[in-house]
DNA sequence: ATCATATGTTACATTTCCTAACATGTTTTT
DNA sequence: AAAAACATGTTAGGAAATGTAACATATGAT
């Protein structure tokens, strides 16, 4: 680690402080650490302790939520910003969580959707047809 | 545009058939487009006509929901996601909306709250302090 | 041409997420 | 010790996503 990203990791700020800072309200920053999108120090006391690094992830996360982002979205906008950041590499195609649908299953659907032009009832489960169309 | 590329952009489907391949209601499948996360065709009737893009588009985005992500972050992600996919190229750190403090109000601040634990009222525009920590 | 079905649009009802407000107890400062 | 700042918990209110319904138009089959 460089020896600035150590001293913008270093925990220096008070809620108070933060809450000057970034305008938002102790409930929000809280709120906002709840849902781990930031993880400030503590002190012996339990008081929190922000490093620079939790201010700019704030006013990212003030400015996303003005755009009408939700925490959910926002979180995995900031590890892909930081995936980025660390590898400066390509991200990975959000997860294929698709199920597959069988080959054949997908084939007799498509020439049947497109001959009859689809009236039928089959049911079927949420398929990546890209194998289909190179 | 390959050739792959305008068959995947090639309208097909009508929204029942895509209702079936992507277990979203035609509802929901209108909504999205309402907040323009897809852009069907439209046939001359005004029908909608998909694409095998705008099916994947869709099974993206029922993925996302799942996750608890909203539109306005579904949106942003995707725009990532094609840049990405263009350009292979980081993404630049969202967008510079932070305003300016000028640096001798930062510098009286920072220098005011290290010193003295900060007991003072003065109040603050968001600002990056990334200028005063290199 | 007619009929049945699919789709289009619009409006209202319902549920979940974010914020605000308050209450209470603990730590820190003076 | 008293005051200020902070921690945690609970509650209530407003906005977003979806369901549902009503009615009009388009399409395809006979």
């Amino acid at each position: 680690m460089s020896s600035s990203n150590i001293r913008r990791s270093m925990p220096l700020f008070s809620i108070g402080i933060v809450m000057q800072l970034t305008e938002l309200s102790a409930r929000q920053i809280r709120y906002y650490e709840e849902h781990q999108l930031i993880t400030p120090m503590r002190t012996d006391g339990n008081r929190r302790l922000f490093s620079l690094n939790d201010i700019d992830r704030l006013l990212e996360i003030k400015d996303l939520l003005e755009q009408g982002v939700n925490l959910a979205g926002i979180k995995k906008l900031i590890i892909v910003n930081e995936t980025e950041l660390v590898s400066n590499k390509p991200i990975q195609k959000s997860e294929e969580i698709r199920k597959d649908l069988s080959d054949g299953e997908l084939r007799k659907l498509l020439k049947s959707e497109l001959l009859h032009g689809g009236r039928h009832r089959t049911t079927l489960r949420q398929g990546d047809m890209s194998r289909f169309f190179h």
